[in-house]
DNA sequence: GTCTATACGACGATAGAC
DNA sequence: GTCTATCGTCGTATAGAC
């Protein structure tokens, strides 16, 4: 089980990285020091199978993480700054965004793999959940909050392509000072 | 020269719908009706110089439609519910968006290939240039404006990425709601 | 549960005839 | 400028020993 949560690990900030196409096994394998017959075990349908178990972990992680910080802000505007600012920080160390975006699964699997878009539709549902529940706390109307909830991680998602267009974490930063506009009454 | 903007017309297309690593060179020369010795010779430099062919022409088309709904609207406001109306249509009838967007290019390749990237940010950089220059036109200050332009981008981008994630028009039509939240002083 | 060995198709790219 | 033929590599996946 260890293994297997290993491999879950590696392959996500690969795809992240790279692409789902653009990772192979025989990396994966060799950044995981394990070998095909192992893989199989686990994933017996192959990458595919793998890809959906790492969407639905970073669906977890991501929604456990945002719940945190939305947890421990007052606003939806601070809570949603915090949030920003932590992918900046993340971006600026790293040079790029893993753990937060599944765009590039989306963009490249969307239209050709109905379980895989699921679980990205699945995971965008679960943030907007939490956006629109905190903005529900503050007195907006639902019909309002879901609004603003959907436009937020458009938003943010968008951003973050943004940044990585223009290697530079400037996007994000703007997309953060524009909030006030979007989330006053 | 017919031939060699009938391959990055096919090309372009195909890349958005499957993404770049999702093409293969068969595949697109079977589209195109043509074989690989015309393709080497049109792109000696293979499939990586056709994609940044692909993505000049993108940024031409996609920056002329831009330019063309900008003039014919009085507001950005206006115009941009008019853009977004039109991505939509698009959306609806072919299920897919194909024409005005880079999304799957840039999180595909963003970090692997420079040239890839760089084409990429430009069309983001004209696109913003428009609703900047529109928005300076409204009365809005400079700093202003490059703000809400850079969100403006942001959020159609990321609310394309919505709507292929959920099979549904619906987050666009969401984002185009809150426009005028974003667009007033 | 992990290993090695292998199958076999698809990939991008090249050479050279016409 | 377009064709056919072919190269070498890498892709995913499987079989079977340990």
């Amino acid at each position: 089980m260890e293994t297997k949560s290993r491999i879950i690990e590696t392959a996500t900030a690969l795809f992240q990285l790279k692409g789902y196409k653009g990772v192979g096994l025989n990396e994966l394998l060799r950044e995981c020091k394990i070998t095909k017959g192992s893989l199989y075990h686990h994933f017996p349908n192959g990458k595919e199978e793998l890809l959906i178990a790492c969407l639905h972990s970073l669906n977890e992680s991501i929604t456990a993480q945002i719940e945190g910080i939305f947890a421990h802000y007052p606003t939806t505007l601070e809570a949603t700054e915090a949030m920003i600012d932590m992918l900046i920080g993340q971006y600026e160390k790293t040079g790029t965004i893993i753990g937060y975006t599944v765009s590039s699964m989306v963009s490249e699997m969307a239209t050709l793999s109905a379980p895989v878009r699921t679980a990205c539709a699945e995971l965008y549902y679960n943030t907007q959940a939490i956006y629109s529940k905190k903005l529900m706390a503050e007195g907006f109307t639902e019909s309002s909050a879901q609004s603003i909830a959907v436009s937020l991680s458009a938003l943010v998602e968008g951003g973050m392509m943004l940044c990585l267009a223009q290697k530079s974490s400037e996007p994000l930063r703007t997309v953060s000072d524009v909030l006030p506009k979007l989330l006053r009454n």
